[in-house]
DNA sequence: TTACTATATTCGCAATTACGAATATAATGA
DNA sequence: TCATTATATTCGTAATTGCGAATATAGTAA
């Protein structure tokens, strides 16, 4: 096993949650599996772009599909990506309160200089 | 602030990661700051190349840059990301387990079929 | 000042991505 | 069987990405 296999397998991964909706969709099957008629109207999509989100999910082994009659049901492969959102959800947070304070900073600085 | 924009921020840094020469990039900043040339070097780029992914790095605020004299050091904004890396890795090696196991059943199987 | 080192940016090119509309495919119901 | 529902795929379009080559910019040394 090559380190390359490992790094293009975690860039396929992080290529799959790389658009806001395709982490919309992972956010909303959190909770559990959904069909893929759910996806579309609980996050208001078009039907095609959902489809083609999904695909993508799909493809890179982020979810996996199991189709019930007419539907398909979607659902996390494993819930380790949760954990990976909550940490970003964490640095996030870390950098919007820094550069709040920095702002406070500048702030301060500039009513000094006005003195 | 609106649940989109943390999924923006989200998916800005998985966009940030989401190739193997910017995974690359980033492990080796693990260690510690290092000069562009360093980053070159040790990876065996392009410089143009290099310096491509270095930007994409720099604008989705996943490292930070300090020029000093004719060189440019680059270091990880946050050593938060090496955990999401660490997590994937295990993700990867689950993965892989769970491949090998299915591959183990259906050689079995097979097996099976021939008596 | 010119030459060299370091590195960012642009260029040209081909491939990929994301969107909505259109179409194809599969399953169910009348 | 035809009509409807569900959802995947293709199409057309514009934008973006990634590569190496070329070029631009900044800093240092001779």
């Amino acid at each position: 096993m090559m380190p390359d296999d490992l790094r293009r397998f975690k860039a396929e991964i992080f290529h799959g949650l790389a658009h806001p909706t395709r982490i919309a969709i992972v956010e909303l099957l959190r909770d559990g599996e959904l069909p893929a008629g759910s996806v579309v109207a609980r996050l208001q999509l078009e039907q095609a772009n959902a489809s083609q989100h999904l695909a993508v999910l799909r493809n890179c082994q982020i979810v996996t599909s199991q189709k019930k009659a007419n539907q398909v049901f979607y659902s996390l492969r494993d819930p380790v990506l949760i954990e990976v959102l909550d940490i970003l959800k964490r640095y996030f947070f870390t950098q919007l309160t820094q550069t709040m304070s920095l702002i406070e900073e500048i702030k301060t600085e500039e009513a000094q200089n006005l003195e």
